[in-house]
RNA sequence: GCACGAGUGGCAGAGCAGCUAUGCAAUGGACUGCAGAUCCAUGGACCCGGGUGCAAAUCCCGGCUCGUGCUCCA
């Protein structure tokens, strides 16, 4: 069955036509490195996590690239701030990205080329533009003219360049650029005095913010490819400027096939933002929740949605999570894992699990399939019934919760989670039997205040009792 | 101002033309000394006004409200 993915540019579902038959190029912005990782970058890549997942998983070899920026302007600052070297903060943040995406379960990309390291490509491109009259050289550097191609302007904004001259207004002054018109955009800046830089045709500067994803995705992906992803913060400027390099270097268009972009996120329904103190990072994130309820509360919205950060969703995907692990768990190590294929219960989930994939990677719709198999194994556990179905749902969670979503970790950990607190169990079970004995006498002697009181004595070890037709059972908490 | 998106039950959040979304919470029941867990059941929603359809949360038009973008941003 086909996959259908939203496209920015025709603003509507396309079924998925890729260039080469049975393979999808990929290319998603990723971050500039200028601080720790927050949980925009984290919705961004696991996002696009979980498109590769199901593009693999449909039968897609996918080639998937996603860039550091790891030179700009806030890099320079917080390094002069520091008195270090730029590429010691790029690099520090890019070490955190990795960590925090390893914990998120993020499959790492095919590929993660820096700007630093593809200058010479940069240089060429803006040669090419320059030779192709779309580029001119001022005082401080060389910029896009984008009166040489007026009509590429709004291909993914809808805005017109009237609009935007009108709507940008006295912004303009402000650039002091050499710039001819403002809405032309900076390609090469030359270097000011203490700023990182690199030998150009031009003299000595960096890339502007735009030219580097041109570059290197035509590096790494050729003159065309299947898919650009990123923020939808990054629709404008940076995407409709990417438009603009590549097609007019190169001389064709469409360069991209799809565009994609992921939502924000809100907090408490506001823009997450520095200025509104309402930031978090992916560590703040981390010491609250366990990072695969943090991965569940970012997919529980589809990608295109913005994500509501806030109390209720936090609770809402601990709660979620701990069951399917649990039952996942349970499940495992007692009946191991099995094919799902024949359970008419499974496969029935799986087939609306795999239509709502596909229909734009809905992870909204698969979540609900994933709690419902979950609950039919919790169901099947305490009947101590139809081991083969068991099995069965372990092998589909461990296939779509896991594989697909992500949202599992791996089996041994889930065993050895299982295994230790068995071993707990083990080691408090004879006093345990003990305090249950004598508040089973308590008990049918009516003697509720000393019942209560084990009770609570059991509790304060950790243990929940639970009172049931045959008896009590208990469990460590 | 312009552009894009969104407005669904107490809450979160799907669906986007016809069939129970789902989860949490609530209520009733089973089980309980109580509690908890579990199971069963129940109620409750589609911003407003028009329009098109046999049929509209779902499509169209017009409002209103909110968010985001138009400057760096995942």
């Amino acid at each position: 069955m086909a996959v259908r993915v939203f496209d920015t540019r025709s603003r509507k579902k396309r079924e998925l036509v890729t260039i080469e038959e049975g393979k999808v190029s990929l290319y998603a912005c990723g971050i500039t490195p200028y601080s720790p990782s927050h949980i925009g970058h984290a919705r961004q890549a696991i996002s696009f996590d979980i498109i590769v997942r199901w593009l693999r998983k449909s039968g897609f070899e996918v080639s998937y690239i996603t860039n550091f920026t790891d030179v700009d302007d806030k890099i320079i600052a917080a390094a002069n701030e520091e008195g270090v070297d730029f590429l010691e903060v790029a690099n520090r943040n890019i070490a955190d990205y990795f960590e925090s995406m390893d914990s998120l379960n993020v499959i790492r990309a095919d590929a993660y080329p820096r700007v630093t390291e593809t200058i010479p490509e940069i240089i060429e491109m803006i040669e090419t533009l320059i030779d192709k009259g779309h580029a001119y050289l001022a005082d401080d550097g060389v910029y896009f003219e984008i009166d040489t191609s007026p009509e590429k302007y709004g291909q993914l904004t809808g805005q017109t360049l009237e609009m935007v001259r009108s709507g940008a207004g006295g912004r303009v002054d402000k650039t002091g650029s050499g710039k001819r018109d403002h809405r032309d955009f900076a390609l090469w800046k030359m270097a000011k005095p203490d700023e990182p830089f690199w030998e150009s045709p031009w003299g000595e500067g960096r890339p502007g913010w735009h030219i580097e994803c041109s570059a290197m995705s035509l590096k790494h992906l050729g003159e065309r490819f299947d898919i650009h992803g990123g923020g939808s913060d990054l629709i404008f400027p940076h995407h409709e400027a990417e438009i603009f390099q590549s097609e007019c270097c190169l001389g064709h268009d469409p360069v991209v096939q799809y565009w994609i972009h992921n939502g924000m996120i809100n907090i408490d329904g506001e823009k997450m933002s520095k200025s509104l103190g309402n930031f978090w990072t992916i560590s703040d994130a981390l010491q609250r929740v366990d990072p695969l309820v943090l991965r569940y509360t970012l997919i529980n919205a589809p990608y295109r949605q913005p994500v509501d950060f806030n109390q209720i969703m936090i609770e809402d995907s601990e709660n979620h999570h701990k069951r399917l692990i649990d039952c996942y768990g349970e499940g495992l190590s007692k009946h191991g894992t099995g094919d799902w294929s024949g359970i008419p219960e499974l496969e029935g989930a799986a087939k609306r699990l795999v239509e709502g994939m596909n229909d734009d990677f809905n992870t909204r719709v698969a979540l609900v399939e994933v709690q419902a198999v979950a609950k039919w194994i919790r169901g099947l556990l305490s009947s101590r019934g139809d081991e083969g179905g068991i099995s069965g749902a372990v092998g589909w969670i461990s296939e779509f919760a896991g594989d697909v979503l992500g949202l599992l970790p791996a089996d041994e950990e889930v065993l050895a989670r299982v295994k230790s607190h068995e071993n707990v169990k083990v080691e408090v079970s004879s006093k345990v039997e003990s305090l249950l004995g004598e508040r089973e006498d308590a008990r049918s002697a009516k003697d509720w205040s000393r019942a209560d009181e084990i009770r609570d004595e059991l509790s304060e070890m950790g243990v929940v009792v639970e009172d049931g037709p045959d008896g009590a059972t208990w469990r460590i908490e």
